[in-house]
DNA sequence: TGACAAAGTAGCGAAATGCTACTAAAATAC
DNA sequence: GTATTTTAGTAGCATTTCGCTACTTTGTCA
């Protein structure tokens, strides 16, 4: 009683028949934006990748590479993340897919495109792989500079609103446009771009900005996070008030930078 | 002054030298979940188009199919969405990329899912062809439930939790069982629990709600949208405090359904 | 020990939200 | 016609959240 089809096969004749065929595929690849806070938590730093070869040979890129034909897009993130920063269990989250067929020179490419966060502490993780290297990152609503003072890489986009229709409303996008000689490979800055705003967005209403932190942390550098993320300060007392719920106090006390009372450090409560 | 890379190679040579290898690539298909209110404005629907071929043959599946060699995966969304429902110039937005190795019987295929939303008024648009039909969708926090009682098709999966580690922070998801004879084709049950769970989302924060009203509109109508996106009910004095510097009133009114008094008309202001 | 710096708490006005109750206008029942 | 029902739309107040200032506490440094 199996289901035949119109040519009167059933499934699995159907599947032993069923060929592919040869015509022209895209390439897969996947590109991980690795995010973290900066040493003074007063900005972002994001991991680039310097490229070796053509095209957009000696530009800063994301890390990323080929899908296996086995491997799902996540798993594609986790190896190449590995196998070009070193870094492994960190927050991975997929963030957009970009398509235009011109994206890349040599061929027609489809890039998933994930996002990365890493705690504080293991911020210089990969840095040390001459081809890698930490940027700060900033975003406003006119432009995107990402910069490197050591390296003396300056990036600079301004971003452009376009206002477009998608269906029946006018949607205000962005588009980062080049101001400076050095650039991001391929179409990166508008992963860069999406990015920041993606986890903007979401600090909002998750618990995201954890994974920017170290396992024990003190509430004002907390906060700290939270403000370069939300792009806003944020009142002492009220953020103690939001947070608390989603923290532990433990008994010891975090160390005086620049002298003045020492701060309980915290742990978060849904960390496993 | 031509950059060089190890092979001694300038851009243009590696370019015109370059061989894309015979490598196996994924296929690259897309997939477009298809909401609009019901009459009622009481629930929403989703568009399905019955399969009439292995694999998963009469089962009911999003409109999709293969992305073109030389379009964006938006523009292949926006063509398949006419080839196979007829609908055009309406709300579409990209919300995952599926990509299990598994997910198709036939062989390996990417799959970069859309969003798209349609007006009350033409709710029905797509609906003649015999092999398309819009489906009641409701989902809770436990079950995510599709039918049509007019076709006698009724579809229910129940939503697990799932707790993983991503990072060092504990996520929760949801991943759709299903528990009913029929079921969706693929994995699209997991595309229409995810573009749900990103629409109730999105309504919070942006006008993706006027998507789903038609040009004029009561806000008693806009009201109920906005309460079955969230499922919770709001009240009328806050709604239209919120509301308000959103819309314009017309000067003419709707019509009164059940008896009672005529509700003002509005439209919304950013519309083009 | 005193000056300074940062942590942490108290408290209050303004704004947003939750909630009840009313009046106004339309359809329907008689 | 008038009464009844139904929905639109407004008033108003209690509760919670948020914006903001000021204070006390605890540490470092000179």
């Amino acid at each position: 009683m199996e289901k035949r089809n119109a040519n009167g096969l059933t499934e699995k004749e159907f599947l032993s028949q069923y060929n592919p065929g040869d015509y022209k595929r895209p390439s897969v690849t996947v590109d991980i934006l690795v995010l973290g806070m900066n040493e003074k938590l007063d900005g972002l730093k994001v991991l680039l990748i310097r490229r070796k070869d053509h095209p957009f040979m000696d530009c800063w890129a994301l890390a990323g590479g080929f899908v296996e034909y086995d491997e799902s897009t996540y798993r594609a993130a986790v190896r190449e993340l590995y196998e070009e920063t070193g870094l492994s269990d960190i927050y991975l989250e997929q963030l957009y897919t970009m398509s235009q067929p011109d994206r890349d020179p040599r061929m027609r490419v489809i890039d998933v495109a994930y996002i990365a966060l890493i705690p504080i502490v293991e911020a210089h993780a990969g840095s040390d792989a001459s081809e890698a290297a930490w940027f700060d990152v900033s975003m406003t609503d006119e432009e995107m500079i990402l910069k490197n003072e050591t390296l003396g890489v300056f990036m600079k986009y301004s971003l452009e609103k376009k206002v477009f229709h998608n269906g029946i409303l006018q949607i205000e996008n962005y588009v980062p446009r080049l101001q400076s000689k050095e650039a991001l490979a391929f179409d990166h800055a508008e992963i860069v771009m999406e990015g920041l705003l993606r986890i903007r967005n979401k600090v909002e209403y998750t618990d995201i900005a954890f994974n920017l932190m170290p396992q024990e942390f003190t509430l004002p550098d907390l906060q700290k996070v939270y403000e370069i993320l939300l792009g806003k300060t944020l009142y002492k007392t009220n953020f103690r008030d939001k947070i608390q719920d989603k923290v532990v106090a433990l008994d010891k006390k975090g160390v005086s930078v620049t002298g003045g009372k020492k701060s309980l450090l915290y742990r978060y409560k849904n960390r496993y």
